[in-house]
DNA sequence: TATTGTTATACTCTATAACTATA
DNA sequence: TATAGTTATAGAGTATAACAATA
C-alpha cells in the first residue's frame, strides 16, 4: 500500500506474448481447472474422461488403439482403464481376433456418466469461451484441430 | 495382418472433437514436446524459461509478481528461482522498498540465454504452426490471448 | 492482521525400460 | 521377431497447509 513504490505498472509479457506455446499452455491450464471444478466432483479427470469418450465413440476398440488416438502411451493406459473398469464404467474383455488385446466397451453406467459429463463440460467451455463470439469459437476450434493434423 | 479383422477404420473422436479443452491440451502437449526437443538441451523447461522472460521484460520485478503474471504459485516459484540463481542466470537481491521481497534481474548470462532460447522457440513454433497460414497464425494468437483476458 | 517467501508434502500426467503372453 | 498389455520407476507441474520475517 506504500505509495513510495513507483512500480504500480502492469507486468509486461512482451516476449512470451509472441509465443503460441505460452498461450496454449495457459489456456490449457485454465480449461483443466474449469474441468476439475465442474466434472471433478463426478470423480472425473480430463484424461480419464477422454478415454471414456473414445470408447463411447468406438465401441469394442482395443486398449492400445484408444490410447494411440488420445496420445496416451500403452504403459499409462493400464491404470486408467483399470480405474474405469473398477468403477464399473467400462467393460474389458479379451478380443476374439487377438487374444493379446482387450476390447473395451462402456457399461450402462459409463454411458450415463459420459452424457452427464458432456453436459457439464459444455457449460464450462461456454464460460471460458465467453470472450469470443460464436464465429470466433468455431474458428479457434478449426485452427486448433488443424494443428493436430486432423481435418476438423 | 489378419484380414479377419473388420476394423481397419480410423478411430472416431466425435465427442472430444467438439471440445476446445481437448484440442488445447493436445496442442499444448505438442508444443511442450517441441520445446523440450529444441530448448531442452540448453537445460531449459517451459516454466523456467517463462520466469526468465518475465524478468527480462520487467527488470527488478519481485518474485511474487513474476509468479502471479505467469500463474505460478508462490510456493512453486521458490525452487524455480533458486535454480535460475544457482545457474547464474538470475540475480536475486532484497528489495529496498520491502525487505520481505526479492527483486529479480537477469545476469549477462541470463540475457544471452534468453536471446538464444527465443531463437530456438521461434524455429520450433514455425514448424508446429506450419499447417496454418501467417494470417491464421495471427488469428490463433489473437484468439488465445483474448481467452486469457489479455488485450493481445 | 496481512503479506513475502519458505518448507514439506501429495497428486496427476507423462516418459522409459524391462517383462509376459500371444501373434 | 514383433506386438498388446503389464510393471516399476522417475521426472515435471501443480496444489495445499503451516511457518518465519517483515509490513
Amino acid at each position: 500500500m506504500a505509495a513510495a513504490d513507483h512500480k504500480v505498472e502492469t507486468t509486461r509479457l512482451t516476449l512470451l506474448g509472441s509465443f503460441a506455446g505460452y498461450f496454449l499452455r495457459r489456456a490449457s491450464q485454465r480449461f483443466a481447472a474449469g474441468f476439475a471444478d465442474t466434472v471433478g466432483p463426478m470423480g472425473m479427470r480430463q484424461v480419464l474422461f477422454g478415454v471414456l469418450t473414445v470408447i463411447h465413440d468406438n465401441p469394442g476398440i482395443r486398449q492400445g488403439a484408444a490410447g494411440e488416438a488420445l496420445g496416451i502411451q500403452r504403459a499409462n493406459m493400464v491404470s486408467l482403464v483399470n480405474e474405469l473398469v473398477d468403477r464399473g464404467l467400462v467393460e474389458r474383455r479379451v478380443s476374439e481376433s487377438d487374444r493379446r488385446a482387450f476390447a473395451l466397451e462402456l457399461t450402462p453406467a459409463g454411458k450415463v456418466l459420459v452424457e452427464q459429463g458432456v453436459e457439464r463440460i459444455r457449460g464450462n467451455e461456454d464460460e471460458l469461451l465467453a470472450p469470443l463470439t460464436p464465429t470466433e469459437r468455431r474458428t479457434l476450434l478449426d485452427l486448433l484441430s488443424r494443428l493436430d493434423g486432423s481435418a476438423g
